[in-house]
DNA sequence: CGCGCTATGATAGCGCGTATCAATACCCCA
DNA sequence: TGGGGTATTGATACGCGCTATCATAGCGCG
């Protein structure tokens, strides 16, 4: 399916600046962008997007379910394709890396633990902070700044 | 120990402001508080504390490990007093509600993850949003507004 | 008690994100 | 294919949480 069949299916006028940050996200390697670092990238590329078309069109992508969003601990959000398969995160606090696991046996006592409260689980964040072991870390950062 | 020996102990000076924020994580029965929480309520008992000092006094606390500050994922940060315990949270998504739990499985997991990724876990942060069955969600909220 | 130095309070500033609103571009239909 | 209605865009003002600034106040040591 290409992009502009993808935004139509989902009820989403095709645009110039939603096609253009779609194909950002399906090309770039960096999975986990801030709102800033797609409205750089796109400048460099010479696209003309305005900062809150940016805003505005992930938080659509996000609700379409074409994006996901995390709030690591800083204080800028992100956002990353949403490829389907859950999974939670890694991070390292020296450079800023990050990267992805998941645990089955995590997830059933994340729902055991809410029923046992008297809860249905809704979604759930967990993000392990670590700190990579050797002084000179090796992962570039990932969020721009 | 009082409160006082307690600021000595940990090289802070003892001031009217630290004793009053101090006392207010002592007495309320609210458990997580924002820092505008902290300022309403000295507010309410006449203590004349500047919104700024609320801000400095409860990093100042976190630092020295009497405070544990949390970004649950709203946009304020709340502030609990520290008992020592390490626990998660568990948030209900319509009232605030928060709760606490640890589960000794998932922790260990949480390390073996790390290493296994090749890294040392430094700190986590474990969020259970969840839904309350009852519409009339017998839980006030914890932070105002 | 008095002096030095830190803490305080009022307020300006900062960063991320959202609201506003006129101008533009998409899409439908003739 | 082109015109018109409506959703989208972009520039910018604003909101909110929090921090920096700086003159004044108060703690505590001698």
């Amino acid at each position: 399916m290409t992009s502009t069949d993808q935004l139509k299916t989902l009820g989403l006028k095709v645009t110039g600046p939603r096609l253009k940050i779609l194909a950002l996200f399906e090309q770039t390697d960096q999975r986990h962008l801030t709102a800033d670092d797609v409205y750089r990238l796109l400048m460099t590329d010479s696209v003309d997007v305005g900062l809150a078309t940016v805003y505005r069109v992930l938080t659509q992508f996000e609700h379409a379910g074409i994006l996901i969003r995390h709030h690591f601990d800083n204080d800028k959000a992100v956002y990353e394709l949403n490829r389907g398969g859950h999974h939670d995160h890694l991070l390292c606090l020296q450079c800023g890396h990050v990267e992805e696991f998941f645990d089955e046996e995590i997830e059933r006592r994340q729902h055991a633990i809410a029923k046992k409260h008297g809860f249905k689980l809704a979604e759930h964040a967990l993000h392990l902070y670590v700190e990579c072991e050797r002084k000179d870390c090796p992962n570039r950062r990932k969020t721009s700044n």
